[in-house]
DNA sequence: AACAATAATGAAAAAATTTTCATTATTAAT
DNA sequence: ATTAATAATGAAAATTTTTTCATTATTGTT
């Protein structure tokens, strides 16, 4: 996951920044308003944590600006003032979510995960490790690369992200996937997993799809 | 479109019915609650037009009864009593809109379209006179069945969806369905357009896509 | 360690989709 | 009405995807 920080504090900027790339994310950071909005226009982020009081152009305005461009990317405020019509104001120029400060990194995390979260969902991906499955596009999407999975496998991968943690057999993916009533005297499942495994392998070193003897699949990302 | 009018009043029922019959709806009434839900649970809609005042069961724990089993098809409440505090009641029961008595048709139309269109915008479907499209399922929805379109069709139609009454040049549709840099020297978007008019026209007598000669397409649904 | 059951794999076969191509039909302009 | 340009069509070729199959590998049990 990808984040800027704006913010011209710092101390702070470099704190944030620190513990993101501790818990993996990747971080880009700006001093200024109009810097953030140079690289917004050319970078695509997961999230922006944007600081109310900025040099120049205030972070509200930057806010207004992302949006005007269409860009609809996760906006969280930053701010030392906490009366309420700041919070209205905030909300109103198209910002997702509001911090004050002084702020714990656990809460700015929290509201960062859940806000990426909420926003892949309604932008119709599911998200697993450092990858998502675009389910309008069928693309796999990873920091490095996409690839567009074709129709079988990408059922597959979906029904495996809405099962995670649950063992699932060859006869219900031939019932629930392939849309069998009967149970296939080959080995379609076995083929396609295989597949798709090697896809996954390409983007991640994890093994997200475990072989469970005798019972079926087990898709585990965290 | 398909509307299940659930009312105890026979005048109402039957002039709702009347005038949802002459806007080209396909209607079906119940006298009271659990008639309705019993129906409910076997036939889909397109949205329910539930009154609040019925023999038995009330509309507000139909309609509660409808969400428990997991259905959000959209539930528009009747009411002749006009207080909020009724109002907040039928938003809470997980109704989607909620109308007074007396009401004129063109109300109830009005707020049926919206929110049928809102709807079907929120589960992935672009509608077109009687069909839809599933951005999802890449499936075309109809009344009388559903087919599931190859890669190639659904881009295509979907791309038509989104600009619709415009013409689109061969060159641009390479562009942006096929994703090619250069135009190609062969006829596959005449083709690809050719199997799609065979589809479409298998649910709509409808001519959706023109040609315009020396430019290009012009989709048109209504 | 040996065995039988289950799972993974590479490659071929089959099926579906997409693209190409040759031909016919339609359009607009003279 | 003729003509040249543009569009539509059927069918073949090429490509991609899905399924099958034979073989090898792995697992759990004895």
């Amino acid at each position: 996951m990808r984040i800027l920080i704006v913010e011209d504090e710092k101390k702070i900027a470099d704190s944030l920044r620190k513990n993101f790339n501790d818990e993996g994310f990747d971080t880009k950071v700006c001093f200024d308003g109009s810097d953030a909005l140079e690289v917004i226009s050319k970078e695509k982020f997961d999230l922006i944590l944007l600081d109310w009081r900025l040099p120049e152009i205030t972070g509200v305005e930057v806010c207004k600006r992302i949006r005007n461009a269409n860009n609809r990317t996760p906006v969280i405020l930053l701010t030392a003032l906490s009366n309420i019509s700041n919070k209205v104001e905030a909300l109103n120029c198209g910002a997702d979510d509001y911090i004050t400060k002084p702020f714990s990194f656990e809460e700015v995390l929290a509201r960062v995960n859940a806000l990426i979260r909420r926003y892949k969902f309604s932008q119709n991906m599911i998200e697993f490790e450092k990858m998502s499955l675009n389910l309008i596009t069928h693309t796999l999407e990873t920091e490095t690369g996409s690839i567009k999975l074709p129709e079988m496998e990408f059922e597959l991968l979906k029904y495996f992200l809405e099962n995670q943690d649950r063992i699932v057999s060859r006869e219900v993916l031939c019932e629930d996937v392939w849309k069998l009533k009967y149970t296939p005297t080959t080995n379609v499942v076995e083929v396609t997993v295989k597949n798709l495994r090697k896809k996954l392998e390409e983007y991640s070193s994890n093994k997200f799809i475990k072989s469970v003897y005798g019972e079926g699949y087990l898709f585990i990302s965290n």
